[in-house]
DNA sequence: GCTTGACCATACGCCAGCGTATTGTTAAAG
DNA sequence: CTTTAACAATACGCTGGCGTATGGTCAAGC
């Protein structure tokens, strides 16, 4: 289904044939550019240097492009969510990682933005919801492993989230308020130390008698 | 040209003419319900059971209300930021009716989220970073008066501030999984006991001693 | 009671984007 | 060298929103 079998995945290289995924890619950055309704086939088109025609052939309407664009959104949310992160053991540090990500792709937070913006589109919201159930989850259990009870982790996660939301948000809306350079590091520094309670029910010391991360009971059931 | 002394200030009573700030709460509405892009002359028209002709009486096109929009949101920001708080001296409690404020108003979290959504369109994101540079602003000059210097003050009230954002995001985007209830008060606790730290120069002692709120005086310091 | 001005309705032209229909173009298979 | 499919261009009709032009109504005010 997915994959399409093209000799080059990525049309940059030459007047190679569009693929589903290139329309999808351009959508959404689109999409982060300008909102959801950014979203249109035929400046698409002209940013892909074809016409509708083009469009037509690979999708029914814009919607099915919507579906696919916000698919692919969903997956790489996904994948990045864990990606190099897996097999860290201490859940301290996968947390601090989680953060420094989170601060880090700017890009990626402009997106996230501006499909939550759109949640109101059931469509869209029902996909803002499923990644950031995800998100909540992996950093739930996060905290689980660090030693709290699931109410408290509960409330330490959400609360580290809505954080790392407002940081993308306040980032965008008063770039020259937010810390840069040497005073977001300690900005960060502050952040970590604030909302990664240590003294839970163990030390850091270096023993790693550490509670293992239960992999959120999340299989992957997808269709 | 501002303020008009038309008899009635809400034509919500009877077949009242409408007035420029009909409209431009009209558009407000709008906005806080379909983002910017929701803001057009014939629906809004429609919704206030007129046609065209009454907004091109009033407003010179779409631009101008869009400005009348803005400039009456950035005025009820601006007032209600400090109303009912300007003569509490302790400024912890005063942190705290700020949070308080900010969780209690969804409708006023939607705006301003779609509003910042929107704020690549340079006319509203002058708008966005104002409101937030204020909010910033006067979070930062509480807690200098906590007693923190200048540097510190800046990196706790961007902290509490993105955290303040961030919960009206995820409130907005995963309801279900946003703490209510019972539940809300816990999460309400911990946040003002982590964004609010107690021991700064002085223990949490009952006698009064407390710095003065400056009056938004910022200055800039490195480190 | 005629005029004036505030307010609104109606009708029109314009444009951008959606979706369809139809007709190329090109590479590989026969 | 023809056929076929995958892909793209062109042309068309439709809709919704913008802005304009012009006409209608109704309450003062003289």
């Amino acid at each position: 289904m997915f994959m399409s079998q093209t000799p080059a995945n990525s049309r940059t290289a030459s007047r190679q044939s569009l693929t589903v995924d290139d329309w999808a890619d351009a959508a959404l950055d689109a999409m982060a550019a300008g909102g959801i309704d950014a979203v249109a086939v035929e400046p698409l088109a002209r940013s892909l240097g074809v016409t509708k025609g083009s469009f037509y052939w690979h999708f029914s309407n814009r919607d099915a492009l919507m579906e696919a664009a916000l698919t692919l959104w969903e997956r790489r949310e996904t994948i990045d969510l864990i990606e190099g992160i897996e097999d860290i053991k201490d859940p301290h540090e996968r947390i601090v990682r989680l953060f420094k990500r989170a601060n880090s792709s700017y890009r990626a937070g402009r997106l996230y933005l501006a499909l939550a913006a759109s949640s109101d589109n059931p469509k869209v919201g029902i996909r803002v919801q499923k990644v950031s159930d995800l998100r909540l989850q992996y950093l739930c259990d996060c905290y689980q492993a660090l030693g709290m009870n699931s109410n408290d982790a509960q409330l330490w996660s959400t609360f580290a989230y809505a954080t790392f939301i407002g940081n993308q948000q306040v980032h965008r809306d008063t770039p020259d308020r937010f810390p840069s350079g040497a005073q977001f590091s300690e900005y960060f520094k502050l952040m970590i130390k604030t909302l990664i309670p240590k003294g839970v029910p163990q030390e850091e010391s270096s023993h790693p008698n550490l509670v293992e991360l239960p992999k959120s009971k999340q299989r992957q059931s997808n269709t």
